[in-house]
This record gives C-alpha cells, sequence and structure tokens, in this order.
DNA sequence: GTACTGACTTGACTTTAAGTTT
DNA sequence: AAACTTAAAGTCAAGTCAGTAC
C-alpha cells in the first residue's frame, strides 16, 4: 500500500555536479615546529597532517582521555614513516603546543580580516553553492542538503564511544559512488581522477555517496529538506501518524489486554509498547557491543535500567528510568504505572543480572512486526510522532487565551512545543552564556520599567491637553515591557529543553499553520525562513480548521 | 531467528551570519 | 565600525527500519 511498493522509483531525471572534495592539506610553515622528548623533529607530511587533527583538539578535554589517546596514536603511527614510526613511541612525549598556537592564531586572523577579506570569501562559498549546491530532479531545480565532503579528522563520538579519537581518513574521488540518471550530463571527477562508479539507480534517492571508515557505514549526499522528495516523505510520515490517531485506542484495550497473556513474549511486547506510546521512548535497536557507545532505547533496556517501587512519594506502582538514550542523552523519570505493568515488570527481573535485558523476548523487528499487523506502515516511531503532533494540538487548544496580545499567544506556542520536547527528552547542555544573557535581559527589563515610571509620572503631572499624547506613550512603554517579561520567561523556562528537534521533526505543520491562522499570528512568527521553505507544502495546505 | 547492509531520519552541538549595541 | 549577542546554518554522529542472505 505504500507509495514505494506501488512505484518504487523516486525519480526520472537526476543531473548533478558531484561532491565538493575538502580543501588539500597545506603544511605548516616550517617556524612551526612539533617536539619529541623536547627535541625538534620534521614530519613527514602524511604524520604532520594527522598531528596537527590532534593538535587543533589540545583544548578539549577528550585528548586527555586514555580511549582518545590510545585510538589516535595507533592511527598516527599507520601515517608515519618507518624511521618515525621507531622514534615516535610515546605520546605523552609529544609536544603539539606550538601546532596548538598557530591555529589559533590563525582562527584569530580570520576574525579579524578586512571586509573585502571577508566579502570575497563570502562571493567564493556563493559561487560553490551555484554550481554545487542544486541538482535537476525531474524538471527542478532542487537544493542540496549536504554536497561538501566530510574533511579528514579525529573522530569524536557522542558520549562514551570506544573509538573517539580514530583517524577518519580523507574522501578521494575514488572512493565517491555517483548516482545520477543515465541521460543526464554525468559529474566530472577533478582532472586525473576517477569514480569509483557511476550508476543510475532511481529506487534512492541520494546524488553521491561513500563508505566512512570508523564504522564502515555509508555516507550520502541527499537533496534539501525543503525538496520535493523529502516533502512528500514528511508528509507522508505525518499522513501515518494521523492514521494512528483513528486506531490507537483499539491498540490500546489491545496492549492492555496482552498484559494478561500466558506467553511471555506476548507480555513483554506489550509492556514495552506501552512505554513506547505513554513515555515516547523510542524502539532500542540492539547494537553491536564494543563498536559504539553504551546506550538504549525501550527494546534495549536492561534490569539495571529501572528501579521498581511498590510505593513511592505517596504514589502507587512507581517505575524509575534511569538510562542513557541517543546521543549518550539521560533519560531519567519516575512515573506509576498501572499494577499490572508492574506486576509484570517484576516478573521480567526476577533471576536477572543487572546488565540482562528486561524484555528478554523481545526485540524491534519482532515489535514493527506486530506493529505492522495492526495497522499498515505502523512502526515504533509513528507513535512518537503521533504523540508529539497530538500533544501539540491538544496543548495549544489549552494553553492559547483569546484575549492575549501576540507576544504572549506566541509564549503559549513556546509553552506546547516545550511540552513536547519535554515529552521526547530533547535536552541540551545551557548555553554557556546563558547566565549572562539573562542578566542582560533583566538590564533591559528594569531600565523598561524607571522609563514606564517616568512616563507615568509625566502622565499625571500634564495638562490636559498632553494627556492624551503622554497616555499613548505610556501605553507603547507598557507594551515594550510586557514583550520583554514574556522574552525573559520564555528564555528562562528553555534553558535545558531544545525545541528544534520536535518542531522541525515530530510536529505535524499543519497544526501550526492552522494555529497561527485561527489567531492571526504571522506564519514568521513560528517558522523562520528554512523552516517555512521546509514546511512550504504545510503552509500551502492547511486551513485555520485542519485537525491532527 | 540472526546477522548484516543500506537508506533514510533524527539529534545535539559548533560555526557562521545577521542583528543590535556601543 | 568595532564589539557583542542572538539566530540560523552547518556538521556529522546516531538512531530507525526494511530488506537480504543464511
Amino acid at each position: 500500500k505504500s507509495l514505494k511498493r506501488e512505484h518504487g522509483s523516486k525519480w526520472k531525471f537526476l543531473e548533478h555536479k558531484g561532491p565538493v572534495f575538502a580543501p588539500p592539506y597545506e603544511p605548516i610553515p616550517s617556524n612551526v615546529k612539533f617536539f619529541y622528548d623536547g627535541k625538534h623533529m620534521k614530519l613527514s607530511p602524511g604524520a604532520e597532517e594527522v598531528a596537527t587533527f590532534f593538535a587543533k583538539m589540545l583544548d578539549h578535554e577528550y585528548t586527555t582521555k586514555d580511549i582518545f589517546r590510545k585510538n589516535f596514536f595507533k592511527d598516527w603511527k599507520k601515517e608515519m614513516t618507518a624511521e618515525e614510526r621507531a622514534k615516535i613511541t610515546d605520546l605523552k612525549k609529544c609536544d603539539f603546543t606550538e601546532m596548538s598556537e598557530y591555529f589559533k592564531a590563525q582562527s584569530e586572523a580570520r576574525k579579524a580580516m578586512t571586509k573585502d577579506e571577508k566579502l570575497k570569501i563570502k562571493a567564493e562559498n556563493e559561487r560553490l553553492l551555484q554550481e554545487y549546491g542544486f541538482c535537476i530532479m525531474d524538471n527542478h531545480r532542487e537544493r542540496i542538503a549536504n554536497f561538501r565532503i566530510e574533511p579528514p579528522g579525529l573522530f569524536r563520538g557522542r558520549g562514551d564511544h570506544p573509538k573517539m579519537g580514530m583517524l577518519k581518513r580523507r574522501i578521494r574521488p575514488q572512493d565517491i559512488i555517483i548516482n545520477c540518471s543515465k541521460d543526464s550530463k554525468h559529474p566530472e571527477p577533478p582532472p586525473g581522477t576517477k569514480w569509483k562508479e557511476v550508476r543510475h539507480d532511481n529506487k534512492v534517492t541520494w546524488l553521491v555517496s561513500w563508505t566512512e571508515n570508523i564504522q564502515g557505514s555509508i555516507k550520502y549526499i541527499m537533496l534539501n529538506p525543503s525538496s520535493r522528495i523529502k516533502g512528500e516523505k514528511d508528509w507522508q510520515k505525518y499522513e501515518t501518524a494521523r492514521r494512528l490517531k483513528k486506531c490507537v485506542d483499539r491498540i490500546r484495550t489491545q496492549y492492555r489486554e496482552d498484559w494478561k497473556s500466558k506467553e511471555m513474549r506476548i507480555r513483554q511486547r506489550a509492556v514495552a509498547l506501552y512505554f513506547i506510546d505513554k513515555l515516547a521512548l523510542r524502539a532500542g535497536n540492539e547494537k553491536e557491543e564494543g563498536e559504539t557507545a553504551d546506550t538504549v532505547g525501550c527494546c534495549s533496556l536492561r534490569v539495571e535500567h529501572i528501579k521498581l517501587y511498590p510505593e513511592n512519594e505517596g504514589l502507587e506502582y512507581v517505575v524509575e528510568f534511569d538510562f542513557l538514550g541517543k546521543d549518550s542523552i539521560r533519560y531519567y523519570n519516575k512515573v506509576p504505572v498501572e499494577k499490572r505493568v508492574f506486576k509484570n515488570l517484576q516478573l521480567f527481573m526476577e533471576n536477572k543480572e543487572p546488565d540482562d535485558d528486561l524484555f528478554d523476548r523481545l526485540n524491534t523487528s519482532v515489535l514493527n512486526k506486530h506493529l505492522q499487523e495492526l495497522m499498515d506502515g505502523l512502526t515504533a516511531k509513528v507513535f512518537r510522532t503521533y504523540n508529539a503532533s497530538i500533544t501539540l494540538q491538544q496543548q495549544l487548544k489549552v494553553l492559547t487565551s483569546a484575549d492575549e496580545n501576540i507576544p504572549a499567544k506566541i509564549l503559549s506556542y513556546n509553552r506546547a512545543n516545550r511540552a513536547v520536547a519535554i515529552l521526547c527528552n530533547h535536552q541540551r547542555a545551557p548555553p554557556k552564556t546563558f547566565e549572562k544573557s539573562m542578566q542582560n535581559l533583566q538590564a533591559k527589563i528594569d531600565a523598561k520599567r524607571d522609563q514606564l515610571s517616568d512616563a507615568k509620572r509625566e502622565l499625571k503631572s500634564s495638562k490636559a491637553d498632553a494627556k492624551v499624547r503622554r497616555d499613548e506613550k505610556s501605553k507603547k512603554i507598557e507594551e515594550q515591557l510586557m514583550k520583554l517579561e514574556v522574552q525573559a520567561t520564555d528564555r528562562e523556562e528553555n534553558k535545558q529543553i531544545a525545541l528544534g528537534t520536535s518542531k522541525l521533526n515530530y510536529l505535524d505543520p499543519r497544526i501550526s499553520v492552522a494555529w497561527c491562522k485561527k489567531w492571526g499570528i504571522p506564519v514568521e512568527k513560528i517558522y523562520n525562513k528554512t523552516q517555512r521553505e521546509k514546511f512550504a507544502w504545510a503552509i500551502d495546505m492547511a486551513d485555520d480548521d485542519f485537525e491532527f
């Protein structure tokens, strides 16, 4: 039934210019020295380039981490000449400080460039964008998302990654697979080089691919979210979530029934699904141990990740979750659950070690196969999309009051958005400048308050003929003050919450567009330019009465 | 069922550009 | 016009999920 199976082809015509490669390595000046064991050493170009990657990271904490250093040193040695390898045997004896200083100076110099030089760079970037940043797909000129190939450097995974510090190698034309249509003008590899392959596969959407050397996974160049191909897929995603809305009651009834099943695998499936639905947890594929950071999702939860409290803070049957999820972001939550769920969890945990799987009879593939039977196109992540979007719609209804002005309404919108971000556990590190910027804002508010009381005093003491004008003036100031205060509240509430991810990936944009239309809020207040481009389909489509 | 691959979406963070203040 | 602040764009890692081979 899905679009894919009915007509597998994604395009008929595809033409593009291929990728933009990372700039070649520029050797550092000879007066910038590297020291080994206190003695100056001139490195071969290959070894020097990799050394500069480390030097550039010297200020980061991870260059002090054992795993990082060990991985780096191992890969660095591979790039050394035999003589270098014989000599450089201990990373601790390597002194990269001159290199590090050199790069800091370089970045300072870049900041201090004249306007003219900056303009030149900008023009060159624009030229590159115009030449390589677009493709032709089926009669449309479409923007490409990432037409530049990732430069070489040291891999830094998120969290406690066993491969941190490994060398991410330089991608060359012979690593590149080009995908385009037969009847298009094929992109030319740089002079004297060849592509790995040119293929014409219209069952996929990517233009360029290569295999990355850290995990051995494939990287792609694909189209921008504003493109037809991405937009249609996005729309389809929300339509699937809306279909879930129609049958979610039935599914909930069923999994509650399944908590009582005689079969362990069915009980586990039903409890896991309950978590995915209620807490918006991710599916949780199993991961290769030792290849990636130790993170989990619902199906891969281990006994050590939850604690059961028959009674906690006056509530019955409380489950405490504490685990690292995607990107090693901590998920911590204490939730009361139904008695049956609680009893099942006790059962699942019986006679298990902390590092045993909580759902030992379940994985994402089993779960998704089951979901597929409940509804066409249903998978675990559809619940996240559905619950996020329905929460936004419902929160907007609760929080928006007709008599408020635009800034207050936008605060309500952001609060609804925040409720979703909290549900989905979209956290961020508080911005480094957070305290400072709060203070600045507070200072502005104080100044505005003073200004207002001045204006009010003037109003009182003024004569009748000036009253109207001065009244208007203080009204205006009052409005400005209110706006600042709303801004401060919003910023404070948003300290550790990231709204972007849910806005871009989970919230059906038609809900937001409809809300804007209903309350006479310009869409620009909610979506910036890029977002409006991405959601153009929704802006065109949704009326003020759109219901998710 | 299990292991593995490929394609595509999601995610936090960093860098750059734009806007505002001094 | 420099300095600072904030918003947007870019980066690239890490998920999801379907398909294939055994």
